[in-house]
DNA sequence: TTGAAAGCGCTAACAA
DNA sequence: TTGTTAGCGCTTTCAA
C-alpha cells in the first residue's frame, strides 16, 4: 500500500508506524489514519551513498603528505612540522575521517582497545544499573568504552559472554560470578585478559575482586532485630549457590548465635530470586503457625518482595523488617524501610579501578576490595514484637 | 609492609583490602586486622606470561593445514573434510585459540563488527536501564555485542561518545538526542554508520526512532485529573528543550484546553530535571498562596522527588498526583502513585529491531514507532480537589 | 622532520 | 577440497 504523503502516522492496534514514502500497516485492528506530516528534507536519506569511509591514504593524498605523517598527527605525535599538522587536519576535517581504532589495535605493539566488557546478572537492576555506571565514570576518565551484558541466570551465557568479548579483545572484563566456578578464566588470561570481579567472589580463580562486606552487613541487620526484641525472625534469601546469599546467612546465623537465639529451620527460606518469588516465600510464611515477628531479606528485590506480601496481609506495621540493599523509594514507604545499604556506584569505581590497575601492572598481587555497608533506620526495621 | 601470611583482610577506615602478598593500609585510620586466609592456589597469577594469543597460524602449523584451512573451519564454512575439521578443532581447543574479530572485521567484505553502541543521558535511571535491557536482548539473538554510556546532561558527551563508538566501528548507535540538533551525524551515516533514535526524536536528522506518544500520554493524565473535579493543577517538568518534555507540556495544555479549563502560570514548573529539584520545585507550589489541588510530575525522576515534597508537607492524601512514567515500588507507596506507563523494554526491543533492519536494508524508508502508554490508576490520581 | 617498506590477524579472490 | 597470494587500515621499523 503506497501513500503519495511523505509521511504519516498510523495507529493501528495500540502502535504508530510513522514512513517515509510507505504506510505500513500491521495484519489485524482497524487502521486510524491519525495525522499527516508534510515537511520534507533535502537532508542525505540512511540508504544514501554508504560510500566507503576515507581512510589515512585518502586523507595523506588531499593533503598532499605520507600515509606515515598522517598516522603522526592523528596520533598527536610530536616532531611533525605545524605546517604540516595544519594541512593534515584540514584534509582529514574536509573528508570527515574518523581514525579506525580497530585497524589502529591490530598494528599496535601494545594492542590494547580501550575496551572494556561487563557482565552483570541484570543490566536493568538497580544495585547493578549503579555498578555499572560507577565504572563508566573511571573509565571515562581514560577513554575506554564499556561493553555492558547481562547474563539472566544461565550459566552458559556467562561462558559465552566471555567468549564474546574475548573475541572483540577487550582490555579487561569486570564481572559478577554466576556460574559454579571460574577457572575456565585461566586460558583467557594466559591471554593478556585482565578479569576484575564485582559484587560476588570467584570460585577457582585468583583474581581482584570487589564486594561488600555482606556478613558484617547481614550481622548488622539481625542484630539489629534481635535489639529491639525480636527472636522469631525469618530469613529470606537468595540460592546457596550464589556467594553473597550464603556470606549474608552465615552472618544472619553469626548474629543468631552471639545472641543466644535459636535458628528456626521453619523461618528460614533460601530460595527466593525475584520480587514475585519472595513475596510468595513471605506470604506462606505468614499464613504459617509460627508466623516471624521479623523479617530479614537479603537482596533488593526480595526486601521489595517482602514489602508486598506484609501490605497485602496489612501487617507492614506489625511485623519488622530489614533488608540487605537500598532501593529507590524505600524512605517514601509506610513504614520506611530500614536497609543495610551497600555502595554499589562506588564499587563499581573500584572495580574498574583495579582493572586498570592491573592493566597497567599485570603484576601487582592480587586484592579484593571490601567496601562497608551502611544500617539506615527507616521505621520498618525499628517494630517491636508484637504482642 | 610486607608481611608472610599469604593473604589476609585488614580493616581501615571501613575499607578492607585483601593482597596475595603484600598488606597495605591505607593511610590514616587505625587499622584493625580482622582475619587471615591461609588458602594457597597454584593456579596461573594474574600478570602470568601473557604469552601471545596464539593465531590462525599457529592453529595452521600444530594442525598441520593451511591457514585458509582454519578459517574455514573457524567460520563453519562448508567445503572442508570432516577429518581436517576435526583437526583444526583440535589444535585450536590445545592452544586456546580465540577467534580475533577486529581482524576479521578488518578484511571482510561486509565490515561488520556485531557490536553496537547505546547511549543515555544515564544508564543508571530505571527507565534507561530498562531500554537496555530490551535492546540486548535482541542484539543477544544475533550475537551482537553492546556498548553502552552516559550523556549526563553534558551536550559534548553526545558527540564524543558517538565519536568514540564510530572509531570503534560500530554497525549502529541507538541513542537518545540531548544535543539541540543531530546534524552533525550525517557526516557518520555517510559512512555507513546507522542511527535510531529512543525515547525522543531527533532535530535537523531524519532516522528511525521509538518514542511513547507523550503528548496523548500527558494529555490521558491531565485529562483523569480534570476528570475528578481538579482545575488547579501544577505542571511539574523537564527543561523545555527537551522534546519529550515539551510534548508532555503540550498534552497537559490540550487537555485543559479541551476542558475549559485555564492553565495557570504560576502553577508550571519547567525547571525540573532531578528528584531534588522536583522536591524543591514541588513545594515551592504546595507552600504558594494558590497551591494546587493536584500535580502531573512529567518524568519518573519528578514523579518521585513530587511524592517526597507531598510527604514532608503532609498532603499525600489531600493533593492528588499523576506521574509519567512508571517507577519501582510505585504500587506500594500510600497513596499508591497513579502514572502514564511506558514500556521501556518494548522501546527498547523496537529500536534495536529498527537498527538491524536497517542494517540488513539500508534503503528502507525512515519509520518513527510510537509505542502507547497506558494510564494506571493506583490512588494518588483518584483523590478529588480538597475543600 | 619525513617517508618507504613490512606486517598485525584475518578473509577475498583465485589457483591448483 | 585445499592452498596461495594479496591486502583490509593502520603502526612499526628503519632509512633518507
Amino acid at each position: 500500500m503506497l501513500v503519495d504523503k511523505p509521511k504519516m502516522h498510523v495507529h493501528d492496534n495500540g502502535v504508530f508506524y510513522f514512513y517515509g514514502q510507505t504506510l505500513v500497516l500491521s495484519t489485524g485492528g482497524s487502521a486510524i489514519l491519525t495525522f499527516v506530516m508534510t515537511t520534507l528534507s533535502n537532508a542525505p536519506t540512511p540508504g544514501e551513498a554508504l560510500r566507503s569511509r576515507p581512510t589515512m591514504r585518502d586523507v595523506a593524498a588531499l593533503a598532499g603528505v605520507s600515509l606515515k605523517t598522517v598516522s603522526r598527527v592523528v596520533n598527536r605525535e610530536s616532531g611533525v612540522s605545524g605546517d604540516l599538522v595544519a594541512k593534515v587536519e584540514r584534509a582529514a576535517g574536509h573528508l570527515d575521517y574518523r581514525h579506525d581504532l580497530t585497524a589502529s589495535n591490530l598494528r599496535r605493539s601494545d594492542r590494547k582497545t580501550a575496551t572494556i566488557g561487563v557482565i552483570f546478572e541484570d543490566v536493568s537492576n538497580p544495585f547493578f544499573s549503579s555498578v555499572h555506571r560507577g565504572i563508566e565514570e573511571i573509565a571515562r576518565e581514560r577513554a575506554v568504552a564499556v561493553f555492558a551484558a547481562s547474563v539472566d541466570e544461565n550459566p552458559e551465557r556467562e561462558k559465552d559472554l566471555v567468549f564474546a568479548f574475548s573475541q572483540r579483545r577487550v582490555d579487561a572484563i569486570i564481572m559478577t560470578p554466576t556460574v559454579r566456578q571460574q577457572s575456565y578464566l585461566h586460558h583467557e588470561r594466559r591471554g593478556g585478559l585482565v578479569v576484575v570481579f564485582v559484587d560476588r567472589e570467584p570460585r577457582g580463580f585468583d583474581a581482584d575482586c570487589v564486594v561488600t562486606d555482606n556478613e558484617a552487613g547481614a550481622e548488622t541487620a539481625t542484630a539489629h532485630l534481635l535489639g529491639h526484641g525480636h527472636r522469631l525472625i525469618a530469613f529470606v534469601g537468595d540460592y546457596e549457590n550464589i556467594s553473597t546469599a550464603s556470606q549474608r546467612f552465615a552472618g544472619f546465623a553469626k548474629a543468631l548465635r552471639s545472641a543466644g537465639a535459636a535458628m528456626l529451620p521453619e523461618l528460614v527460606r533460601r530460595d527466593a530470586h525475584t520480587k514475585e518469588s519472595a513475596t510468595e516465600a513471605v506470604l506462606a510464611l505468614l499464613d504459617s503457625p509460627t508466623p516471624p515477628t521479623a523479617i530479614f531479606a537479603a537482596q533488593n528485590l526480595i526486601t521489595m518482595g517482602s514489602v508486598r506480601a506484609l501490605q497485602m496481609r496489612g501487617l507492614q506495621h506489625s511485623v519488622a523488617l530489614v533488608g540487605f540493599d537500598d532501593f529507590s523509594m524505600a524512605d517514601a514507604l509506610d513504614p520506611g524501610v530500614t536497609v543495610v545499604a551497600q555502595d554499589p556506584r562506588e564499587i563499581g569505581r573500584r572495580a574498574a579501578q583495579l582493572a586498570f590497575a592491573r592493566i597497567d601492572s599485570p603484576d601487582l598481587p592480587t586484592a579484593v576490595h571490601v567496601v562497608p555497608s551502611v544500617l539506615i533506620r527507616r521505621g520498618s526495621g525499628e517494630i517491636p514484637p508484637g504482642r
